[in-house]
RNA sequence: GGCCCCGUAGCUCAACUGGAUAGAGUACUUGACUACGAAUCAAGCGGUUGAAGGUUCGAAUCCUUCCGGAGUCACCA
């Protein structure tokens, strides 16, 4: 907004000229007057009080008479204690709603030619997608989005966890108890019944390991290991994964079929590459319901190798250094972290090694100015140090990664564990969702008079607003708890709530199917709920820009429900079709329609769609 | 134990990045559909911002200590 930094010069000229003191313009604090006050925005003087030896009250006057007389956009000043409110003039105010109206393209800055690639979603292919999923995928579709609408060129990437000994325990536990059951012999979605495999494998390992318990080996282990006080349940407990890999039957089979499918042995990579064909048609449904896609897939069977070779420069150059063993390792002490191994003593990658060599193909493939991982809090300092080391490696891109890190959603009853099935599935909460926007709309007479097909659309984006929205508006790095008993809210500070802005301004629109609301040059007499609506819109190219600076989707989400609630106010106070003068209703026309235009362009950052009746 | 994140109304969340009297939703109590759509609007109730110090014109926000909760500290991913 160009009236801000106007008043904003005008400070600092108006220091300049009275008290003889210099300020930059970006220390000029302004903001929007609180609406307990009187005036549109305000700028804060206590910063000068001290170094110009005055009070507040003074300057605050001295200041606003100067602003006054060389802005012609401003009307009126007052000030409170150390507050200098400035009020804009109604021709102000016409002039911005025209000025909105005529951008089709409102809030998006212009194209700023930079790359950034954004990560997100990131599954494993031996179960289905939960909540959890969907939260990564909601904050990165929105997040590649919001820097779209900042002028980036984005590129929507996941890494797809393909392979690895939690792929094979399915593989495994398919090829022993399957009987050659296939998703479409069950008429299972491929990823559920990959999952259902992998569920399975957990069981009987579980049960196998029950019994070695209690066996003699088992108890010998428990007597020679087991520390003090320790209990024999959480002394097995912790022993769980030393017996997966030193005594458990299964165990060996999983491992040994990693090993196969390492040494690319053909029948192990057949099994593979169809178990995962069935999990991709699962995935890509759900990526399809949830709608959201990609630009370009990468695969940790095709990455896990990656890596080595920049090792292997890195130790050259002195950035990594060798252990006796062989093992390679980089010294971030001096960085406030630890030391971190980057090759195996058998000169095989670790997972940091992967993330190396995946960050420079990524380069390589799209020459990127900036990355963004959406990945869950429990690898933050992983990032930190994946960050740090390439930066020391001089990767042009390493100022601008940013590790967008959200809390994980938990249930009542603590984290969800897909080994153990206590997962809120991707989607069933869908369709759980979509049916109470059903019920919802029972005694509802629009949603009735549709047709099956537009129906079950109308619907679909109900319920797939209020899922969204719930989530969406909470500031990523907080945890969340979910309570699948409890139905998802449809009113309130939902997503149904400001879709029903969005349908009530489509209502009053549809009479003017040609766009000619007429003019609004004479319309002198703004009140309150118009004047609080235009500075709403006002702001949110300024909101689209922060929120891409923040990676902060949530500010979005709230900045959609103030300006839904405003119009809902507004809706309410004030008569449109039926207003006292021919400008009036020009007026409040034009302003629907940009509160519209804004409602959806705003709620489509975040992945939902607008319906055009409900 | 080291590091990191969180703690705001009964519950779920805000607070324009240090600004004015900490705001919404929900729940509860009430009022408004013969005005463009009541999935809406309005009113009431609800707070020592986990605690104590400090920094300054001014602190939920910054610093210190403590309390409570989550995460992480693998030659796992």
């Amino acid at each position: 907004m160009k009236v801000l930094q106007e008043i904003q010069s005008s400070i600092v000229n108006g220091l300049a000229s009275i008290y003889d003191h210099s300020e930059n313009v970006e220390d000029i604090l302004i903001s929007q007057t609180r609406k307990e006050f009187q005036g549109d925005y305000t700028v804060v003087v206590f910063p000068f009080v001290k170094a110009l030896r005055s009070n507040p009250i003074e300057l605050g006057n001295r200041l606003g008479e100067y602003v006054i007389e060389n802005l012609a956009s401003v009307e009126s000043f007052n000030v409170v204690k150390g507050f200098l409110n400035f009020t804009l003039t109604h021709e102000y105010w016409k002039g911005q709603l025209t000025e909105v109206g005529g951008q089709e393209d409102f809030g998006a800055q212009p194209r700023n030619g930079k790359k950034v690639l954004v990560e997100f979603s990131s599954p494993n292919t031996n179960k289905p997608l939960h909540l959890g999923h969907i939260r990564n995928i909601l904050l990165g579709w929105s997040c590649s989005q919001i820097l779209d609408a900042a002028g980036y060129d984005v590129i929507k990437t996941q890494i797809i966890n393909d392979r690895g000994i939690a792929v094979c325990k399915s593989m495994l536990s398919w090829q022993k108890f399957g009987n050659g059951e296939t998703p479409e012999s069950t008429n299972t979605k491929g990823d559920h019944f990959v999952g259902r495999y992998y569920v399975l494998f957990e069981q009987k390992f579980k049960a196998e390991y029950a019994g070695w318990q209690t066996s003699e080996k088992g108890q010998e282990v428990l007597t020679e290991l087991r520390k003090g006080e320790q209990s024999e349940e959480d002394f097995f407990v912790k022993y769980k994964n030393t017996y997966f890999n030193d005594y458990s039957v299964l165990g060996n089979e999983a491992k040994d079929m990693l090993l196969s499918w390492e040494a690319k042995d053909e029948p192990i990579r057949n099994l593979w590459m169809m178990m995962n064909s069935w999990v991709y048609d699962g995935f890509n449904e759900t990526f399809k319901r949830i709608g959201v896609d990609f630009d370009k897939l990468y695969y940790e069977s095709d990455t896990y190798l990656l890596g080595k070779k920049t090792v292997e420069e890195g130790l050259k150059r002195e950035v990594f250094y060798r252990q006796e063993d062989g093992s390679v390792w980089i010294d971030l002490e001096d960085a406030g972290m630890d030391k971190k191994i980057v090759l195996r003593s058998d000169g095989t990658a670790v997972y940091m090694t992967q993330d190396i060599g995946t960050a420079m193909i990524r380069n390589a493939n799209f020459g990127v100015e900036k990355m963004v991982y959406v990945v869950g809090n429990e690898q933050d300092y992983h990032f930190k140090v994946l960050f740090e080391i390439l930066k020391r490696l001089g990767e042009p891109y390493a100022d601008e990664l940013h590790h967008l890190s959200y809390g994980m959603i938990e249930l009542p009853t603590g984290k969800m564990k897909s080994r153990e099935g206590t997962v809120v599935d991707a989607d069933d909460i869908m369709v759980e969702v979509i049916n109470e926007a059903r019920l919802g709309s029972i005694d509802r007479g629009e949603i009735a008079e549709m047709d099956k097909e537009e129906q079950e659309d109308v619907l679909r984006k109900i319920g797939l607003a209020a899922l969204k929205f719930m989530i969406i508006k909470i500031q990523p790095k907080k945890g969340m708890i979910f309570d699948p008993k409890e139905s998802v809210d449809m009113q309130g500070q939902t997503g149904p709530y400001v879709q029903y802005a969005y349908v009530r301004i489509q209502s009053v629109l549809r009479k003017y199917k040609d766009n000619n609301f007429g003019s609004f040059d004479g319309y002198k007499e703004i009140n309150e709920f118009e004047l609080a609506l235009l500075k709403e819109v006002v702001e949110f190219p300024n909101l689209v820009k922060t929120a891409a600076e923040n990676y902060d989707p949530s500010s979005i989400a709230n900045y959609c429900y103030n300006l839904g609630k405003m119009y809902h106010r507004f809706f309410h106070e004030v008569r449109i079709l039926t207003a006292e003068t021919e400008e009036a209703k020009a007026f409040r026309l034009h302003l629907s329609s940009v509160v519209a235009r804004v409602l959806e362009k705003a709620m489509n950052l975040l992945g939902i769609e607008m319906p055009e009746k409900m």
